[in-house]
DNA sequence: GATGGCCATAAGAAACCTCTATGACTGCTC
DNA sequence: GAGCAGTCATAGAGGTTTCTTATGGCCATC
């Protein structure tokens, strides 16, 4: 009654070779075991499938005519087939990834260069958000993978740490605090600075560290977008208080940075996954690229 | 190693329902006989395809994926296991028919009339072909079944008598012969007669009947096609010598026809089929409806 | 902290599949 | 025309797969 991929096969085969005996060998089995499947298939759809004679078989129209559609199912599973077996190769597949709008104009194209070389077939679709959305699409599942901030420690989630950035001040070309080895929350209150919008992870680190001071941030200027920022900075018009990893100097040549002295200056950046969900083939792929592409891993641009 | 169709329905059930449990179910099966479908199949890949935690299960991306592909796969199968089946069951199926022109014309259509509406998805190839070729396609493969006539006995052929074919005169309207109850050679060789061209069967059947009464048959008109004869006929030419099967009245009312008195003045139409191989349904259907539509049934047309 | 839901594992039983050996039949060759 | 080669069908034994029942672990909920 039920049907089997070996009937298909079979028959497929028989047809094709013209003979069961031939199908058998094509197939590595023996005659008869050939043809218990094709009487199988037969008594299930209730067809006569081939004329037997002494001499050999002839497929009947019937026959000829469900193994050609047969044959199209094969070959259509083959092929969903491989493609399985591709994507657990790693050598195709899609990662959803969320990312950290700064790292993803910064770190994320080097280590996608990196991951295409060794595996041209993988798509990454990269959804670029706010700190702390990256954590909730990892949880949510909408994402396989996370890289971001961890505001506190959660159960659902597995973080390895990938890098430290810390804020760093910009000066604008030729700025008076330029020779200086390092500021300080202090020295940087009594200039006009540039920072991200309230809210953002950036501005959120910042005034923790002013506060630890016992200061107040209070910037000259906010923008939404780093790029934005950095071009309030070139300008003249203050002193950046910007994530060092996203800042491309190459994007800004002209610009200086300089460490800030104050211990929470620092954010962790982490990669982020759903614990106990193993990753794609794929995943694992992006992973090793970006791990392979970190600031101090030698290989990464500056 | 092997991919099963079990597998494919245990990955296809499981996402749809989203549990192990209720796609067991659907599938009459025990929920630890899907979780070792479901292994095997992620083995036979080398993909995960299912997160699991102790609250149940979540198809991957690659699952989700998959699990579609299959989809499609397993309903192409079912369309083509339903179309086989639909062909098993005489509902649907081709059949092509090798038949004498003469009996396409008339009793075949009121056969196939009779077949569609017992089964409207049979689809009928008529192949007309002369009286000699009939035989010689259903032999060939190329017709799986003949209505025609059988020179010989032929071991490869089974032949099955449908009606006697008997040749008649058809006489024009008003003719002096008219009022004689029956006609013999020897009447007949003293009028213009109208038949088919040297080599058709009729022909070969008249001519025969003539030399068995000394007689040597010297046609008057001849014409290939038999609506050609029947024309010539009705336009006073001559009488006509033409089988009785292949008359239809209803297109030429006015013709009168007198049987002739003559051993050799009959044929034997067969219906004809390779022996040894078995009919497939929609075959079995077609020659119950040409029984049934066989002059002496009571069903046919005259 | 007990309970219910869900999946994984294990062991025994049943079903299926395959193989070897053999038989039946046909067409060809000597 | 008798033997031979080729083809498929059948039968029985053996092995592999697959199923079911029973059980355990884990988490969420009550």
């Amino acid at each position: 009654m039920a049907i089997s991929l070996r009937q298909l096969r079979a028959l497929v085969a028989a047809v094709e070779t013209g003979s069961f005996g031939r199908a058998a060998a094509r197939l590595h089995l023996s005659q008869p075991a050939l043809t218990v499947q094709i009487r199988g298939l037969e008594e299930a759809l209730g067809l006569t499938l081939f004329e037997r004679s002494a001499r050999g078989v002839r497929p009947t129209a019937a026959g000829l005519g469900t193994a050609q559609a047969f044959r199209r199912v094969l070959d259509a599973l083959d092929e969903v087939v491989a493609g399985a077996r591709e994507q657990a190769a790693g050598r195709s597949g899609t990662v959803h990834l969320a990312v950290l709008p700064s790292v993803a104009a910064t770190l994320l194209p080097a280590a996608l260069v990196r991951l295409r070389q060794a595996h041209p077939g993988i798509r990454v679709l990269v959804q670029d958000v706010v700190a702390g959305r990256v954590a909730e699409r990892v949880k949510a599942g909408e994402a396989e993978l996370g890289i971001g901030t961890l505001p506190g420690p959660d159960a659902s989630l597995e973080a390895e740490p990938l890098f430290e950035d810390d804020l760093v001040a910009v000066l604008p070309p030729g700025h008076a605090l330029a020779a200086a080895a390092c500021l300080t929350p202090a020295i940087l209150s009594a200039e006009p600075l540039v920072l991200t919008d309230p809210g953002s992870s950036v501005r959120a680190l910042a005034e923790r560290a002013f506060a630890e001071a016992g200061l107040v941030l209070r910037p000259a200027y906010e923008a939404t977008y780093m790029s934005t920022a950095v071009a309030l900075v070139r300008a003249g018009l203050g002193i950046g208080v910007l994530p060092a990893a996203a800042l491309d100097l190459r994007l800004a040549p002209v610009l200086q940075t300089l460490p800030i002295a104050a211990s929470a200056m620092r954010r962790g950046i982490l990669l982020l996954r759903r614990r106990g969900g193993s990753l794609s083939p794929a995943a694992e792929a992006l992973v090793e690229a970006v791990r392979h592409t970190l600031p101090g891993s030698g290989v990464a641009a500056s």
